[in-house]
DNA sequence: CGTGTTTGACCAGCGC
DNA sequence: GCGCTGGTCAAACACG
């Protein structure tokens, strides 16, 4: 099993987000993944792992990009499988909740969608997402929440083997970003 | 014409 | 076994 480095932020900074205001997320509402979020109209920013487990920021918001690749492919195989031959791997899962008015965050990443389905107790659909560079297997699910239709939650599934074809702000310019989005 | 989206069909897992 | 739900496929379509 191989751990490919995480691309996101950083030194090599893969994130743009076009409408960036990250804010707290339920995380039962999306099950066994790992959560990134930060919380609105601050420099804090806590990274939820399974249900209950809360990691401390450190400055500036570093602390959850960095916790995320710490935790990069820690859960595959992790749970149990009803049978008694291996199931099917899962890839690592994280998920961002943001504040947009826009479904599709841009990432730096070029995506093409796969699949739209209703989603039980959800209004709005989801969407599937798969990255387009060669070999390359990552998935996101983006999901916009009933109970507060201006939050979209997307999903991250597996890890880029390529850097971000769209080479663009440092982390710090992103986070300044959200200070300002989230100041409305 | 290449690329991306839409959408119905299909499949697998899970709970009852 | 059956029905529900989530996830994926693929043909048709739209667009630059």
């Amino acid at each position: 099993m191989e751990n490919y480095p995480l691309r996101f932020p950083s030194q090599q900074p893969s994130a743009s987000f076009s409408t960036p205001c990250l804010s707290l997320l339920p995380t039962d509402m999306i099950g066994d993944i790992q959560v990134f979020d930060t919380l609105q109209g601050g420099n804090s920013a806590g990274f939820l792992r399974s249900k209950d487990e809360v990691e401390v920021p450190t400055s500036q918001g570093y602390g959850a990009y960095q916790l995320m690749e710490s935790f990069a492919g820690s859960r595959e195989n992790e749970e149990k499988p009803s049978k008694k031959k291996e199931k099917k791997v899962k890839k690592p899962r994280y998920a961002f909740q943001t504040r947009s008015h826009v479904d599709v965050l841009d990432d730096g990443y070029r995506w093409r969608k796969y699949g739209q389905k209703a989603v039980k107790n959800n209004r709005f659909p989801r969407s599937y997402y798969k990255c387009t560079h060669q070999g390359c297997s990552v998935k996101k699910q983006v999901q916009r929440l009933s109970r507060d239709e201006g939050i979209v939650v997307t999903t991250y599934e597996g890890v880029h083997t390529h850097p971000t074809e769209k080479p663009h702000d440092n982390f710090q310019d992103i986070l300044n970003q959200m200070q300002i989005y989230s100041n409305f």
